[in-house]
Formats: structure tokens, sequence, C-alpha cells
DNA sequence: TTTTTATTACACCATATGGTGTAATATCAT
DNA sequence: ATGATATTACACCATATGGTGTAATAAAAA
């Protein structure tokens, strides 16, 4: 799979959207990351493995906790596909309005 | 599932982006969708059945064939999730900036 | 009307995902 | 040394995903 591929399914899940959203405010260690999910540890800890896969966050251990850190610079790629619709989003284009968008590009 | 999460996880798939490239384009009957895959169109009816799901694709049927167009609009929220951590994709921040950062947002 | 064409439905399969419980490891506290 | 704490590893399970082949449907063409 590429990278992009990782990095939207990483975000597809709303636990991993909180945990990212934990992480934008600071660092944290791994049960403070955990605590608001009343899911097992283990669901946390494969989370995290996702996350880390796609390289949105760093694991660094410092005597028995892990500090974990936001590494968002992947999702900038996510941004600039996205990005590329933007101006579809807007307006209701009908085919004709498309079509003649289209055309305007290609000169 | 929350819509947002049907969304990201729609397009976390690289067959799909394809579509919807190819969308963007212009509405496309099925075979031409299906066209540059090599994957049976059995696949194919598939990727636009969660492309739908997430409410990027719409069809409509014209004798035997099946128009299918773009519905951008759902990438919106998408792009509004990813946009929020833009400013952390720029910079490298260390952690006493971040913390900094994040005091100065509470003021 | 028969045949081709476009698309989907159904049944199946291998692997991935997201969860669990229990055990292991490593570090800190007593 | 013993025990508590933090985190992970392992084995397991149900369901989702992405693919396949074959058959069904519906409309166009012959």
């Amino acid at each position: 799979m590429d990278h992009l591929s990782d990095v939207l399914s990483a975000i597809s899940h709303p636990s991993r959207r909180a945990i990212i959203g934990r992480l934008s405010k600071g660092p944290a260690r791994f049960l403070d990351v955990a605590e608001p999910f009343d899911t097992a540890l283990n669901a946390v800890t494969k989370h995290l493995k996702v996350l880390e896969r796609a390289g949105l966050i760093e694991k660094k251990k410092q005597g028995r906790e892990v500090m974990i850190s936001l590494r968002a610079e992947p999702l900038r790629a996510a941004a600039e596909w996205v990005h590329e619709y933007e101006r579809f989003w807007n307006e209701r284009l009908d085919e004709f309005a498309l079509h003649f968008r289209n055309r305007k590009g290609k000169n």
C-alpha cells in the first residue's frame, strides 16, 4: 500500500482521530492517551501502532513510561489530495458547467 | 460509524481515489470508470458502492447504462478535519514550543 | 425474437481490522 | 527482594474488506 493510503486509513477511525486531537495539545503518556476510551488498553496499543505505521506519531520510552507525540507532517499529503477537489464542493455544478470548466483548464 | 469516518475510509483506497480523479473530469459511464483497472468489473462495482455510501458519487440510470458523477461535498468535512492540524506540519515543534503555543491559544 | 451489451447480485475466499483476555516484560517503589 | 505499575506480546474471535467466478437482469441491436 502507498503511504497516502496508510495515512487516510489511519485517520478513518474516530478513536484514532481522537488520539490525534489529544496529542495536538502536547505529548502524552500512554495511559493518558488511553484514558478517554472505554476499551481495553490493548486496543489503544493497536491504534497507536496503526498511527505509528502511518508516521503520525512518535513514541519515546522514558523509564517505564512511553511518551507519545504527534507528527502531523504526513497529514499534509492528505490535505493536498483533498484540496484538489475543493472547487467542487462549493457550487453545485451541472454537467455543462463542469464540461466548460474542464475545457478552460485544458487551454 | 460516523459520516466522516465513512468518507475517510472511502478515499483511503487508491482505486477509489483514482475513480474520484476520473469523475472530477466529468461524469462517466460504468465501463469507462472501470476501464483503467485490471480487476474484475465486480470489484469496481463494490468500490462504487463504498463511494456511494460515503455520498461521494451519484448514479443515474440511463437506458442500460449507468452514469456516475462526483459529489465532492462530503470531502469538505475531511478537508476541515485535516486543516485543523495544518499548523503542525510546517515547522518541527519541540515540546517546549508546543507547550508555549498551547498556552498562548488558551488566553 | 434471439443475441449481445451493461450492470448488478450472489456465493465464496483470503486477509485485515478492531476488539477481547491472559501472560510477559521492564521499571519504579517499598 | 517483593510488589505494584506501565506497556506490550500472544492467542483468539467476529466482522469487514477486496477480490474472484458465475448467474441474473435489463435494455439495445440484429
